[in-house]
RNA sequence: GGAAAGAUGGGUGAGUGGCUGAAACCAACAGUUUGCUAAACUGUCGUACGGGUAACUGUACCGGGGGUUCGAAUCCCCCUCUUUCCGCCA
């Protein structure tokens, strides 16, 4: 969420910014947030003077009965009668007030970064990295869907048959394999300096809305009724939600957290080419990495963090390239996206594999995660996290690129934790 | 699932109707002193939203919501959570 402070102090930079995002008819939208606004002020005002004098008498009150004085006090006691009614009627309207100027509040998305470039699309994003060189397949070369059947490593028959379609079975080397690349992904993530964390794999609504998920991606997300409870479509919503309503020492960040979890997505509306094999499952397995910064660093962390999955994916010797999400394809809470693709050489086309993004107070504002600054005021941290790396699509052009008329060759580094060099 | 007890500031914990936004201690921060470190001493030390250039000041907040009262951390009702015991169980 956007701090009003913000709104009210640079509202054309705001209009500028979120027009770049789309947002649609910015300008009226900004200014009803700040007549709201102004509203608020003036009728926080007139309830607290009242209130004020109300407490006044509350203490004469108490003067004057602890004096004996029972006649007197019984006189300015009628006149609270009114001066509560009053307040109240204040009060009920602050209350009002707030709430729609949360609902307007709430449907305001973060202001992307200064970098962002305008766009609709995944077609308008920026290519910023490129890097590796894509493999040239055999004539028999085939899609990884066909591999797992061949070498029968993922059965999705299987799981569709235990569950349905996107939540796949993943057996003996196909099974390995992932446990290796989790182990891989973490242990890489500790050398960094990341801590590792392990979370639970369903939240509350609190949580969900810490993260900006919610209200804006209900729907997209496993519920369960029963408890109100929800599956997690990413360990950043637990992980980030670790420092919700916290105030935090300036001299304890960045927190790096690094987490494995199974991330749990709906994907309605989803179809075709994107959902074949593991390109888009309902269930996968996801290594993330959250960072929890000052405000002046979380660019340059940001940065880092971008590199870091860069030498991820470059130790996997896998071809990927970098690009920086433009407006229209970025997520309703990140100010800046880098998103990493792979080249899936079967497929012949780029497979997300990671997204890494700053989301600067936007989420800290929401979960009230502060620090105290150098001056000694509290201050919203800034949060960031990647994915670093999710696992099916990688797995998918691991396949796919490695694939020889022998088997799949594992990459190197895999090996110690796969404890085979050969599918 | 059944029963009981509880929820107070970063922590421990006092507070059962007005003098309490909250004792005390610990932690933290600033300073004084002392070769360094430590110790000792002094001071500061919750959050949010208003008003004010500022000093300062108003209001609200003692798990959440509602109520009683001139006045609520304190009394009443509802909810949530925690702990302990019993049951069940990886």
């Amino acid at each position: 969420m956007l701090q009003i402070n913000t709104i009210k102090e640079k509202a054309n930079e705001v209009i500028e910014r979120l027009s770049i995002k789309n947002f649609k008819n910015v300008e009226q939208h900004i200014k009803e947030v700040l007549d709201i606004d102004k509203l608020r002020r003036e009728t926080q005002q007139k309830a607290d003077d009242l209130l004020a004098e109300g407490n006044k008498i509350a203490k004469e009150v108490g003067t004057l009965m602890a004096k004996g004085l029972k006649d007197e006090a019984e006189k300015i006691k009628a006149k609270t009668a009114e001066l509560k009614q009053e307040s109240k009627a204040f009060l009920d309207k602050l209350v009002e007030i707030e709430k729609q100027l949360e609902a307007k509040m709430i449907l305001l998305p973060n202001l992307p970064h200064i970098s962002v470039p305008k766009g609709f699309h995944a077609d308008d994003n920026e290519i910023v990295h490129e890097e590796g060189e894509m493999p040239k397949l055999g004539k028999d070369a085939v899609p990884h869907w066909d591999l797992c059947v061949k070498y029968d490593i993922v059965d999705f028959e299987l799981g569709n048959k235990i569950t349905g379609a996107g939540f796949p079975v993943y057996k003996g080397k196909g099974a390995r394999l992932q446990r290796a690349l989790i182990n891989y992904f973490l242990e890489k993530g500790i050398e960094a300096g990341y801590t590792e964390v392990q979370v639970p794999l369903m939240v509350n609504e609190d949580s969900g809305f810490g993260t900006g998920n919610l209200p804006d991606k209900d729907g997209q997300m496993y519920y369960i009724q029963e408890d109100d409870l929800y599956m997690i479509p990413t360990a950043e919503i637990p992980v980030t939600n670790l420092y919700r309503n916290l105030i935090l020492q300036a001299k304890n960040l960045p927190i790096k957290n690094v987490a494995y979890s199974a991330c749990f997505r709906r994907e309605a509306g989803s179809y075709g080419k994107d959902v074949r094999g593991l390109n888009r499952l309902h269930q996968f397995d996801k290594v993330e990495i959250v960072n929890i910064a000052h405000p002046e660093k979380s660019y340059e962390i940001l940065e880092e963090m971008k590199d870091y999955a860069a030498s991820l994916v470059r130790s996997l010797g896998l071809p990927f390239r970098i690009v920086r999400l433009c407006g229209g394809d970025m997520s309703f809470a990140s100010a800046l996206t880098y998103d990493f693709e792979v080249w899936s050489a079967a497929q012949e086309r780029w497979l997300e594999v990671s997204s890494v993004s700053n989301f600067e107070s936007f989420q800290s504002n929401r979960m009230k995660c502060r620090f105290k600054n150098e001056e000694g005021k509290t201050q919203l941290v800034h949060t960031l996290n990647g994915s670093a790396m999710a696992l099916p699509r990688i797995v998918a052009a691991l396949l796919e690129n490695n694939q020889t008329p022998e088997g799949i060759v594992i990459p190197k580094v895999l090996r110690k934790h796969t404890g085979f060099d050969m599918i």
